[in-house]
DNA sequence: GGGCCCGCAGGG
DNA sequence: CCCTGCGGGCCC
C-alpha cells in the first residue's frame, strides 16, 4: 500500500509526464524523439556486461600507475602529480584514499560508448579551473555533448556549468546558461529527450538566526515564485528560446542519468514554464519548467545495468546503448597535461 | 545509511 | 557587501 507521499509523487509524476507528452505532440521536431522509446526491436539483448572490473585491485596511488595495462585505459585517469589529494583542500595532508574511487570512474567511462572524458576531472577548480566561457549561451567550444566529470568543478572549469552548487545558471535578463540534473526533485520526469525541472528557493537554508544550520538544501518551507532569480532565468529562456546546456548527475533517478559524476548532455530548449504543488510535505508551490532537446544531437547514453526509474511500462529501450554503431571511440585524445603549472 | 557543516561562485 | 544554492566531505 503506498503512502501518502507515493501518492503524491505519482500523481505528480504523471502530471508532468502527461505534460512532456503534450509537448511532443505540438512540436514539429519530433523525429530523434519518436525514433528512441517504443521501437519494438526484438534484439535478443547480447547482455554485454562489460566484465565488471574487481574494484579491488587498487593501483598503488602514491606515485606510479604502472599497471595499465588494460583495454580500458581510453584515456588517462592518473593525473601523475595528484598523489593521494584530488578533490577537496580539506583533505590535505590526511590519509584518504580515492583508489576505489577512481576505479569507478574507469567503469564508468567505459560504460558507454560516445561518452569523453573531459581533462578537467575537477581538482580545486581554482588555479585550472577557470571557465574560458564563463557568460555563454549554447554550445562550448571544443567540449562535445557526452563529456564526463567527476565533479561540479570539473562541469564549471569547462564553462559547461559554472556554479559549484546550484542547478541552475543564468540571470534574468537573458535566461539561463545551463542547468545541472541531480535528482533534487523526485517528482521531475525524465524521459531524456524531454524532461520537467523544479526550480529554487522556497527552501529554509540559514535555519533559526540563532542557530544558523547554514545549510545548502533543506525541506520545502514556503512557496516558490519567479522573483527567485535562478527561477527567472529559466523562465526568461521560455521566453526568448536560447538554448539550455543541460547536464545529468549521478544522483538523477533516471536511465539517462550517468553511473557516477556528471554528464554534458547538450542543449535544450525550455518550452513551458508554470507552478504547481510540490512534493513535499505541505503542499507548497514549486516552479516547473518542461525542456526539450533540441534535435541533431548524438543519442543519449540509457544505463543498462540497473534503472530504478519509475517502473511502470519503460523497457527502456534496452538494446540502445550498444545498438549505436556509431560509437567509435576509446578516445585518446588527451594530450597529457596541458595545466604547466 | 543519515545529519550536519564547509568553502565556493555568482548575482543583487 | 549581502544573499543564495540539485556539492561534497566528514562524522555519527
Amino acid at each position: 500500500m503506498p503512502s501518502a507521499y507515493e501518492k503524491q509523487k505519482a500523481a505528480n509524476i504523471e502530471r508532468n509526464r502527461q505534460l512532456l507528452a503534450s509537448l511532443e505532440l505540438d512540436s514539429a521536431t519530433t523525429d530523434l524523439f519518436k525514433n528512441k522509446p517504443q521501437k519494438p526491436k526484438p534484439t535478443p539483448k547480447p547482455k554485454p556486461k562489460k566484465a565488471a572490473p574487481k574494484k579491488r585491485k587498487e593501483p598503488p596511488a602514491g606515485g606510479d600507475e604502472g599497471p595499465d595495462t588494460k583495454a580500458q585505459c581510453v584515456e588517462a585517469p592518473a593525473d601523475p602529480e595528484a598523489g593521494g589529494v584530488r578533490r577537496s583542500a580539506r583533505n590535505a595532508g590526511k590519509s584518504v584514499d580515492y583508489k576505489a574511487e577512481q576505479n569507478k570512474s574507469i567503469k564508468t567511462i567505459i560504460s558507454f560508448d560516445h561518452g569523453r572524458k573531459s581533462k578537467n576531472s575537477g581538482e580545486l577548480g581554482k588555479d585550472n579551473g577557470e571557465p574560458k566561457y564563463p557568460k555563454r549561451y549554447g554550445a562550448i567550444p571544443g567540449v562535445e555533448v557526452g563529456t564526463w566529470w567527476q565533479g561540479r568543478t570539473g562541469c564549471r572549469a569547462d564553462s559547461i556549468h559554472a556554479p559549484l552548487v546550484a542547478g541552475i545558471s543564468g540571470n534574468a535578463e537573458e535566461g539561463a546558461y545551463s542547468i545541472a540534473l541531480s535528482g533534487g526533485y523526485e517528482d521531475d520526469v525524465d524521459l531524456g529527450e524531454a524532461f520537467t525541472y523544479t526550480g529554487s528557493g522556497g527552501r529554509d537554508l540559514r535555519g533559526t538566526k540563532d542557530k544558523p544550520k547554514n545549510l545548502r538544501t533543506a525541506p520545502q518551507s514556503s512557496d516558490q515564485t519567479f522573483d527567485n532569480h535562478f527561477n527567472a532565468a529559466l523562465k526568461r529562456s521560455c521566453d526568448n528560446k536560447r538554448p539550455v546546456r543541460v547536464i545529468r548527475g549521478f544522483k538523477l533517478h533516471s536511465p539517462f542519468a550517468p553511473a557516477e559524476g556528471y554528464r554534458y548532455d547538450g542543449l535544450y530548449i525550455v518550452e513551458k514554464a508554470w507552478r504547481e504543488k510540490g512534493l513535499n510535505a505541505h503542499g507548497f508551490l514549486v516552479c516547473k519548467f518542461a525542456l526539450k532537446r533540441m534535435p541533431g544531437q548524438p543519442p543519449l547514453p540509457v544505463r543498462s545495468d540497473d534503472d530504478e526509474s519509475d517502473s511502470e511500462d519503460e523497457e527502456h529501450s534496452d538494446g540502445v546503448a550498444d545498438a549505436e554503431k556509431e560509437n567509435e571511440a576509446v578516445d585518446e585524445d588527451e594530450e597529457e597535461n596541458t595545466d604547466s603549472a
